[in-house]
DNA sequence: CGAACTTGCGCC
DNA sequence: AAAGGGCGCAAGTTCG
């Protein structure tokens, strides 16, 4: 059965019992608690139907409330309507509804803030519905939704993709709740060691002070900002050196004593200005690191944040990631994901069995590199994001005499790119088109490019679109992982100690349990990366692998 | 003055 | 001649 909801404004809801294809079973019920009308129903197993997760599941979550299922209607209108070409269509509701009626699509809002509480079909919201009831406009939107699905090309694949989403959706609202195990007295602790004591606010710590001045020295200018490039650049250029920028990997090819100095700098002012005293008091609280995540946030299906920058955490601030006492951090990354990924789109058996044997990499490596495992993947990374330069095109040729399949496979992505069209993921996630923005109604024109211009966007588009069916089919794999995942944990250890997932990133779960449940999670986990892959990508020889480690601290898991 | 863009770095 | 995908963030820089 589905249920779909609708808050009041005033902490209520509408619901209404749906059946699977989105008609009506009963009246619409008012009730004057929307975590009281989701507790009622949830025992018997529903899929809530509600217009956007991340509005109302945090408040379910704050009155202790937990679903399993839910039907998100903005992220299904989203995956829609990329389906057909227009992305960037506004995707809430109230536009799906006009889109169906034939009336005005009001735009969207802008994004949502870590600060404001926006309620959907609130005042704001109420007028773009022209006064139509909110939970009839739901239910139209919602069904129309199943429809247009079950025209898709592959509708058992796009419905997955939708249950994905969503679970996913659900996934990003319990782990903005629960946080990740933070130590803030590590953190702080392991600033000082690097950078010196925290100064006074907006003074840098005396390290980086040091570091700055005696860089600043050997260039010559006792007054130089080394945070600016221009002036660095001016600097070495008065040293006879002449640089193109001031990237370190730029810099490490120059023998000048300045260099060492400033690699240094920029790598401890990097942690300061992003992981510094500052982050810790915004991010930190209560002993746990509680980033907002966006789910569906990038093209590619991958999850973004607002604020925080949980999918960026620096590996030498990782030490502070500490499970609580008698816990631990089940940390599991899927290795080599993306070729193996790319092995089952392709339906290259033999890449497939490379990658059954546990390090692809080694196994490619002796079957097309002579043995030489880093070459092995620098031509494998370089087919999958289009690399040419150097070494590279050489690479990807020995890559493809052995795995043409494999390697055809995103060649012909890449032609689709550059000719213009659009890819697909295995699930049926679909890319933005070539033009920057649509609009409604049409295509943003765009300014006429010199001719050599329109050629280098054409290639670039190419190695879009060659990355896009990778990168997007191994999202679609994660998001299944972390859906079968959130919820055989529920059967783990004992009521009020349960596992809790606590951190994803791309390609990488972290759950936090009690030290003597870590066996049977990680059995779970590896459980639920093989159910991923054979849920996602059906009969495959490819292999999906976890690597996992039960540790303490995150920083010793790798 | 803030907004919008650029630079360079971190993660995958 | 050169040709590496996706992001977020903070500081510097430029623009209105």
């Amino acid at each position: 059965m589905r249920v779909a909801v609708v808050p009041t404004g005033e902490g209520g809801a509408w619901t209404r019992e749906l059946a699977e294809d989105g008609q009506p079973l009963g009246e619409p019920r008012l009730w004057t608690d929307l975590p009281v009308a989701v507790a009622a129903y949830e025992p018997s197993g529903p899929r809530w139907v509600w217009a956007h997760t991340m509005d109302i599941y945090p408040r379910l979550l704050a009155a202790g409330v937990r679903v399993e299922r839910c039907h998100d209607v903005e992220l299904t209108e989203t995956l829609l309507m990329g389906y057909v070409g227009r992305w960037g269509s506004p995707r809430s509701v109230a536009a799906a509804w006009a889109r169906l009626t034939g009336g005005p699509v009001p735009p969207d809002k802008a994004p949502r803030s870590r600060d404001t509480q926006p309620t959907l079909f609130d005042a704001e919201q109420a007028d773009p519905l022209g006064g139509a009831d909110p939970l009839e406009v739901l239910l139209a939107v919602h069904a129309d939704q199943l429809r247009r699905i079950g025209e898709t090309a592959l509708p058992g694949r796009f419905r997955l993709l939708v249950a994905a989403e969503s679970a996913g959706a659900l996934a990003a609202a319990e782990m903005g709740h629960v946080g990740l195990p933070w130590r803030a007295d590590v953190h702080s602790e392991l600033l000082t060691e690097m950078l010196g004591p925290r100064q006074a606010y907006g003074l840098p710590p005396r390290k980086l002070g040091e570091l700055s001045e005696r860089a600043a020295l050997a260039l010559g200018d006792r007054k130089l900002h080394l945070d600016s490039p221009a002036e660095v650049l001016k600097a070495f250029s008065r040293a006879g050196i002449r640089l193109s920028s001031t990237r370190s990997w730029v810099l490490k090819e120059v023998d000048h004593p300045a260099v060492p100095l400033l690699l240094e700098y920029k790598e401890l002012y990097r942690i300061y200005t992003a992981h510094g005293w500052a982050w810790l008091s915004a991010w930190v609280h209560d002993g746990r690191f509680r980033p907002e995540y966006v789910p569906g946030g990038v093209v590619s299906g991958r999850w973004a944040t607002r604020g925080g920058g949980a999918l960026q955490i620096h590996k030498r601030v990782r030490r502070a990631a500490i499970a609580d006492p008698g816990w631990v951090l089940v940390v599991a990354d899927a290795g080599q994901l993306e070729p193996r990924v790319l092995a089952a789109l392709s339906g290259d058996e033999k890449l497939a069995r490379a990658g059954a044997s546990g390090d692809l990499y080694r196994a490619l490596a002796d079957e097309a590199f002579g043995g030489d495992r880093p070459r092995a993947k620098i031509g494998m990374l370089a087919a999958l994001y289009g690399q040419t330069s150097g070494e590279a095109g050489v690479l990807v040729a020995a890559l493809r005499r052995k795995f043409p399949r494999a390697v055809d496979h995103v060649e012909k992505a890449a032609q689709i790119g550059e000719s213009g069209g659009l890819v697909r993921s295995w699930l049926g996630r679909t890319c933005p088109p070539a033009t920057s923005g649509w609009v409604e109604g049409g295509l943003d024109p765009e300014p006429v490019e010199e001719a050599s211009d329109s050629g280098a966007r054409n290639r670039a588009r190419g190695r879009f679109t060659r990355n896009f069916v990778v990168q997007a089919s191994a999202a679609d794999w994660a998001l299944a992982l972390l859906a079968t995942l959130r919820t055989a944990l529920t059967g783990i250890g004992v009521e009020g100690a349960r596992p809790e997932l606590v951190f994803f990133q791309h390609d990488e779960v972290i759950v936090h349990c009690r030290a003597e449940d870590a066996a049977e999670v990680t059995a779970v986990l590896e459980q639920a990366a093989e159910t991923a892959g054979r849920v996602v990508f059906g009969d495959t020889p490819a292999r999906f692998p976890l690597d996992i480690a039960a540790v303490e601290c995150y920083a010793d898991a790798k």
